[in-house]
DNA sequence: TGCGGAAGTTACTTTGAGGGAACCGGGCCA
DNA sequence: TGGCCCGGTTCCCTCAAAGTAACTTCCGCA
């Protein structure tokens, strides 16, 4: 068996695949923390359909709150997935839209939820068995 | 623009690439729910390597508290993408290993690293854009 | 005889993501 | 002139995820 965690400078250190990872330089936990977010995933599905304006993405998802709307489009906007436009017109207008970054996202995401879908049935089975046998 | 999200039954529903999802059965949140987690897909990467037992993990990722490393197990164990198998030795071992369920997963996995060390550059590109012009 | 490993459990505490509600300035419109 | 829309911001609160630490049972070992 092959060692795939150690420390390096003090530093607590994981090798997957051949390459090494730390918690200050992580990859993954830079993607997973945007996966992972409420709203961030359905954001960026939304604006698959489309650049949109702040009110749009409000009627689209009515569940969302105008904070975590805000918040979720700053940290999507922070991270490169989007874009945000201001247009002056009289009322200024905003439009969010997909960056290539985003739609390049966009493409992980809807395997993730091909994937999801496809296997959603066998995760609840083996959710009842577990349960079922924990009574 | 189509319209991708309204209320059937009074529940919240939303269209994403021509399927209907709601809140109480939303494929995509179970499994969002394990990639989320801080834990699991380490977890799942480990097991990757081979079966493992308890202490084996520990090891193999110090920074987990037994407890964590407990609670991520059963949490992978109940929706199925791990199994459990104790072996009747003295003392009793315990081994965990990826179910089919879990290596599909695993291929998943595997593209999100891929995904994430391949971009993780333009992301902190655009961190760090942003963060100076917010000044 | 008491130490340590294996595989946990239990209780307590901390942190931060997310939700609710109110407020804001500018313009438009009736 | 008093609302309403647009695109937010601010404050406060809650709850669940994660961390810390101590305890446990069974065994072998020295």
């Amino acid at each position: 068996m092959n060692k795939i965690a150690g420390k390096i400078d003090g530093e607590q250190v994981i090798v997957v695949m051949g390459q090494v990872f730390s918690r200050s330089n992580c990859p993954v936990r830079d993607v997973i923390d945007n996966i992972g977010g409420k709203w961030n995933t359905l954001m960026i599905l939304a604006l698959a359909e489309g650049p949109m304006r702040f009110s749009a993405l409000r009627r689209l998802i009515p569940d969302i709150s105008q904070r975590m709307l805000t918040q979720t489009l700053r940290d999507l906007q922070r991270d490169g997935y989007i874009d945000r436009t201001v247009f002056p017109t009289q009322p200024p207008s905003v439009e969010y839209r997909l960056t290539p970054l985003g739609q390049s996202f966009l493409s992980l995401v809807k395997q993730l939820v091909d994937w999801s879908t496809e296997h959603h049935a066998a995760i609840r089975a083996a959710r009842t068995a577990y349960d079922a046998r924990e009574l």
